[in-house]
RNA sequence: UCCCCGGUAGCUCAAUUGGUAGAGCGGGUGGCUGUUAACCACUAGGUUGGGGGUUCGAGUCCCUCCCGGGGAGCCA
């Protein structure tokens, strides 16, 4: 007997094939029992009558459910059943009667699920959102490669540090002491674009913010690009087509699943360049004007954010914030010695930051100083200084949270569940 | 580290000013030939997160500890 996916039922009406899967939901009556079988391909109805089952009807109706299955018959159109196919069911082989499923049909609290995460992955909304972290994944490589970035896979353990080092990881290496787990790809992107232009990256980052929040992750991927002979602007520009790129072809491709999540796209249909773009002055003033005094030289929190981002109907970019509270590696601004040519990237309905990118310092002498401000051991830092004496250029990057950019794709509250396995402050199982 | 909220049946939640701990789902038993979180009947299921205190009496009030959630700081 021919076996198929569900997902390719269309092509096998009228045939007799057999479906390997599980028992995701059940309704019996006397003499009739429809399972929704869930292959992994998708979900279809099997209905089942006594008088084509015999004996083992009365098992087959009492299948408890994720009980995995494999079952033969007809495949048929059938407006009444989800989907629009059913399988007339000939045989049922029962693989292994699962015992009590914890996540029942009714709703379940946060601490419940996310303790029941290895099986919380199994259910519809869950399925979803993993197809569609999978599509916006691929269309990030796409796009790097359609443009002719280079893939470099940077380091898991470093031993310099990008951001800030109260928020590292740290991890016992052999008899080298103290190594941490990367908080970002960019250090080594930009010893790579001396070898291939362009290149980028795509792998896990972590931070060990103690952050109890809707938006943070101790452990999240991050897709980051660097470019040689590259501008501010130009990383913009970059950033906007980009972004542009991944979200139109990930809602084109998933419309089924964004459905399923009840996500309206129209907002996201619009993401498209250019996108808005104001100076950190800008944002500040902004924010005064709307009733939230921010003193200048003080980061946007998360609130800020928020306030910023629903402002504006599409993504916008804030520019050139004060060098003090960004990172040592930042281009220093021409005319505005005490800001940073560099930009935060704020997606709309309040989803906040997804983007953070900037010009890097490409004069080995501004930067020599940064580091000294940032109180950095040169030491530590020699390779990367060694990139500005063998031929430095102007150069840009920029990095993507994969997680925040799913959320708000998804429309989701929380970034836990773009992730399949989350990482939180006091939650590392399962 | 700080602020707020919560912890009652396997799960989601009720329980009046302190007065005999309940419902839905899930489980079990039975019924039903087109169900859509199917439905109907019956049934089992509890050290109310731990410890201490006030009281004739505590799920309820007080103290303390543990666990979780949301937020702040920080960040993608």
């Amino acid at each position: 007997m021919p076996e198929c996916t569900i997902s390719e039922f269309p092509a096998h009406v009228g045939e007799l094939v057999t479906i390997r899967g599980w028992v995701q939901n059940r309704r019996s009556s006397g003499k009739i029992s429809f399972l929704i079988i869930r292959d992994g391909s998708g979900i279809c109805q099997a209905v089942i009558t006594r008088d084509v089952a015999g004996e083992p009807y009365q098992e087959i109706k009492k299948l408890p459910l994720e009980s995995s299955v494999i079952v033969s018959g007809v495949v048929i159109m059938e407006d009444r059943a989800p989907g629009g196919y059913e399988m007339q069911v000939k045989g049922v082989e029962i693989v292994s009667k699962a015992d009590e499923f914890p996540i029942g049909k009714k709703e379940h609290g946060p601490d419940f699920l996310l303790s029941h995460r290895h099986l919380w992955l199994r259910s519809p909304r869950q399925i979803a959102i993993l197809r569609i972290r999978d599509t916006l994944v691929r269309h990030v490589r796409a796009y790097f490669a359609n443009k002719g970035f280079t893939l470099v896979d940077t380091p898991i353990f470093t031993t310099t540090y990008g951001e800030d080092s109260t928020n590292l990881f740290s991890v016992e290496y052999f008899d080298l002491g103290k190594t941490y787990l990367t908080q970002t790809g960019q250090l080594y992107l930009e010893a790579a674009i001396f070898a291939l232009g362009r290149v980028y990256c795509l792998g896990p980052t972590f931070r060990a913010e103690k952050s109890k929040t809707r938006r943070h992750l101790t452990e999240f991927w991050m897709a980051e690009a660097e470019m040689a002979f590259c501008d501010h602007e130009k990383n913009l520009e970059i950033q906007e087509d980009f972004v542009s790129y991944v979200v139109q072809n990930t809602i084109a491709d998933r419309e089924n699943e964004l459905r399923l999540l009840e996500r309206d796209t129209e907002q996201l249909k619009k993401v498209r360049p250019p996108f808005y773009r104001i100076s950190y002055d800008d944002a500040i003033e902004l924010l005064r004007k709307k009733g939230h005094e921010t003193a200048w030289g003080e980061d946007l929190g998360g609130d800020e954010e928020t306030l910023i981002s629903n402002t504006f109907d599409k993504p916008v970019f804030i520019e050139n914030y004060p060098r003090k509270i960004k990172a040592f590696y930042m281009k220093q601004h021409p005319e505005r010695k005490d800001c940073a040519l560099c930009a935060d990237l704020l997606a709309p309905e309040g989803y906040g930051e997804i983007i953070g990118g900037s010009q890097r310092e490409d004069d080995i002498g501004v930067l020599l100083k940064s580091m000294q401000e940032h109180a950095l051991d040169p030491a530590r830092y020699a390779w990367y200084v060694d990139l500005r004496k063998y031929g430095s250029v102007p150069h840009s990057g920029f990095g993507l949270g994969i997680e925040r950019t799913l959320s708000w794709i998804c429309g989701l509250h929380h970034v836990r569940e773009t992730i399949p396995f989350p990482r939180m402050l006091y939650r590392a199982y399962p």
